[in-house]
DNA sequence: TTCATGGTTCGATCCTGATCGAACCATATG
DNA sequence: CATATGGTTCGATCAGGATCGAACCATGAA
C-alpha cells in the first residue's frame, strides 16, 4: 500500500477548511489573487500565503505572477473533478446540510445533466449495438466490434483509423478484474470491463466499472 | 462558501495515512474486518477502531456485523471513485513516485482502458451523429436529437420511451455555464453542455465538461 | 464454564500543523 | 523618492487529533 500516503497527502491538502474554501473559490475557473483567496478563506494574508504554497507544491493549483499580483488557478480539470467528487460524496454522506449558493447550484445542475437523457441515449445505443450484433461482449469482459458493426459504424461515417485494430477487442479484460467481472456477471449485472464501453456510452461516470471492481460482499 | 467545510471534512478523512491505507485496501471490493484493516494500516486495533468509527460516521464506509466480526466495505461506488480521482491527481502531481503494487496496476490499467479505443468509438459516433444530422448541437450548448436522429436510433432498436421528450434537448444549457460555454466556443473547443453528451459518448470522464466549467484564464 | 479472540472505550501523551504579528521584499502610483 | 499595497518569510503559540496501553464488552469454541 505504498500509494496511500500519497493519496493521503492530496486529500489532506483539501482537508483543511481554509484550503478547501480556496479550492472551491477557484472552481468556477476564474483566477484569483492571493489576497482574494485569503478573503475567501477568511484568514490573514500570511496564512493564505502559507496555504497556497502548499497547494502549489502539492500540484493542486498553479500560480502566475503579474507584477505584484499572484494569480492562482486550479492546476487542471482533474483537480476540479476531485472537488466535484468530494462534493458528491459529501452530499451522499449527508454531510452537506446547507443549501449551496448559486454557483454551486450550477454545478449541481450540470451533474444532473450528466445523469439524465444523454445517459439514456448512451445506454440505449449500447443495448441496441449488442442486439444488432454490432458489438459483441466477450467472455472475458471485453467488448468486440464485430465485422457487421465495423461496417455499420463505417456507414455512419465514423473514421475507422482509430478502430482499425483488426480483431482487437475494444476493451480487453484486465487480469485483476477477471474475478470481479465473473462475480458481477453472476449477479446479473454487466461485466466490469464490458461496462467500460457502456460507461463511455452513457452510464454515470465510471460507476458501472467501479461497481465491477467493487464487488459487493 | 458554506460547502467547503464539508468538503474538507470528507477530504480530511482520507487525509490521514492510516485511514487512506484502509480505504485503499477496500478498493478491490472485498469486505475486511477491523483487525485486517488494522494490519493494512499498520496501527493497533484500538487506533483502527477509532479511525473506522470516523470513516463510518463520515459515510465513507459501511459496516456489517457477523458474530464478533465487523466487516467493512466502502460505502458506495462514489467513494471508490473519489479514491480513484485522488490517485489520478496524485499521479499527475507527481506525488506518486513509487511503483504501485499489482492491485494498483490493475486499476491503472482499467483507467487506461477507459481512455482508449472505447473513447475513440464514442468520439467517432458523436462526430458521425453530428455530421449525419442525427443530433444537433444547439447555440446554447445543448444537444438536440433531431427528427432524423430519432428515426435512426429507433431503427437501431433503441427504446424511445426515455427519449420521447419531444423537442426537448438532450442536454439543456445551464445558466451558470453560459458564459463558460461561450468562452469555450471561442477557443475552438467543444461547448460545455454539448460536451456533456460527448463525454457520455467517449471523452475521458467528465473532463470536457469540466474544462468548460473551468475556463482557463 | 473457561479461555481465546474480535472489537470498543477511556485516558494520557505528544506531535503536527494552522494561525497570526512582525518584519521584510516586490511592485505600483503620485 | 515616498507611500501604499500585494505577497512572503520567520518565529511563537496552541488546538486538534493520531496514537497506544489498559480495561472492558461481545462472541465463539472447547
Amino acid at each position: 500500500m505504498k500509494e496511500a500516503p500519497d493519496i493521503a497527502a492530496i486529500a489532506a491538502l483539501a482537508g483543511d477548511p481554509a484550503r478547501a474554501n480556496m479550492l472551491t473559490a477557484l472552481l468556477n475557473g476564474e483566477a484569483l489573487t492571493a489576497s482574494e483567496l485569503a478573503l475567501e478563506a477568511g484568514v490573514t494574508k500570511q496564512t493564505a500565503s502559507s496555504h497556497l504554497t502548499k497547494l502549489a507544491a502539492g500540484g493542486l493549483v498553479k500560480v502566475e505572477a503579474q507584477g505584484r499580483h499572484r494569480y492562482y488557478t486550479l492546476a487542471d480539470a482533474d483537480v476540479a473533478g476531485l472537488l466535484e467528487t468530494l462534493m458528491g460524496v459529501a452530499a451522499r454522506a449527508k454531510a452537506l446540510r446547507t443549501k449551496p449558493g448559486p454557483k454551486d447550484e450550477a454545478l449541481r445542475h450540470a451533474r444532473l445533466c450528466y445523469d439524465h437523457l444523454a445517459g439514456d441515449l448512451g445506454v440505449g445505443l449500447y443495448d441496441a449495438f449488442v442486439r444488432n450484433k454490432w458489438i459483441s461482449p466477450q467472455r472475458d469482459g471485453s467488448v468486440q466490434l464485430t465485422r457487421l458493426g465495423r461496417a455499420k459504424v463505417s456507414s455512419f461515417g465514423v473514421e475507422m483509423t482509430a478502430l482499425e485494430a483488426g480483431a482487437r477487442p475494444l476493451c480487453r479484460g484486465v487480469p485483476g478484474l477477471e474475478r470481479a467481472a465473473a462475480s458481477s456477471r453472476r449477479r446479473g449485472g454487466r461485466c466490469a470491463a464490458g461496462c467500460v464501453f457502456r460507461a463511455r456510452l452513457g452510464e454515470p461516470e465510471g460507476q458501472i466499472a467501479r461497481a465491477g471492481i467493487y464487488a459487493h460482499r
